[in-house]
DNA sequence: GTGATTGCAAATCTTTTGCACTAAA
DNA sequence: TTTAGTGCAAAAGATTTGCAATCAC
């Protein structure tokens, strides 16, 4: 029955709740395929793609829209790469980034494997969102 | 005479001559204008709109060309912050930076103010480039 | 001269937006 | 119902590119 198959959805429906967005179906579909599979670095077109190999019908508009919102209330992290290259990681611990420049890919550090400390203070009236730490790699030989 | 406009570019020229591009008309007053005015965060448009203001004539498309030439020569360095929002920084040593999110606005934080430690060996056969520190300031009643 | 560089406009790419339609509450 | 969300196509930015004209060597 119908039940089965949303059942497996559930996770994704009370995160979209909590983060105080409505459960549409599209949103549903793509929180939970973003969810699977573990940690993942997705741009907003590897996402779309993989939606419609697995037959959701989204556009990329409401991709865009949702990665957006998901982002925004902390369901994911995005991470800016260069100029047209962003990642949307599914991980929202803290952690940081090895960023492969040939392969054009990310992979999470562990927070604790670096320590970042004597951080400065936040200046006047202002406080610290985030700290990002990416190591750009390199292929040896280059 | 002419020649006592041009020594005031003399840097420039070496420093193009030294990274093996040829010092044009166009990168080198490029060049001198981003040097002037000591560490500077500039987007493409920043600068063309500069050098337009004091009287340059560069196009566009030959400013975003000059960026990446110099960026890849190691002239300057590219700080890429959102989709869509990357800034040219003058300052080629090592450092941090500070982004204030509000003001969309860089500023450096010198190297020996953060320290970054115990690294995680760089994957096989992969050295690491750069390590990217960029720590995100919120206003403090947001 | 000869090959590199420039300017312009067009093309490309990523991301956002307006608006009629549809779905969630 | 009523309001929020979606799809589509169009718009908006940012950046790159093709090619004829120009410049550096």
């Amino acid at each position: 029955m119908i039940m089965t198959r949303d059942r497996t959805f559930t996770l994704a429906v009370d995160a979209l709740k909590e983060a105080g967005l409505r459960p549409t179906r599209q949103r549903v579909q793509l929180l939970h395929l973003l969810r699977a599979g573990g940690n993942r670095h997705l741009s907003a077109d590897d996402l779309a793609r993989e939606a419609k190999k697995v037959g959701l019908s989204v556009s990329l508009a409401t991709v865009y829209n949702a990665l957006n919102q998901f982002t925004q209330s902390g369901l994911l992290r995005e991470v800016v790469i260069a100029p047209g290259i962003s990642y949307f990681d599914t991980n929202i611990g803290p952690h940081h980034h090895f960023y492969f420049e040939e392969e054009r890919r990310l992979q999470d550090i562990p927070v604790d494997a670096v320590s970042v400390s004597d951080l400065p203070p936040a200046p006047m009236g202002t406080k610290v969102a985030r700290v990002e730490v990416v190591i750009r790699l390199e292929s040896e030989q280059k």
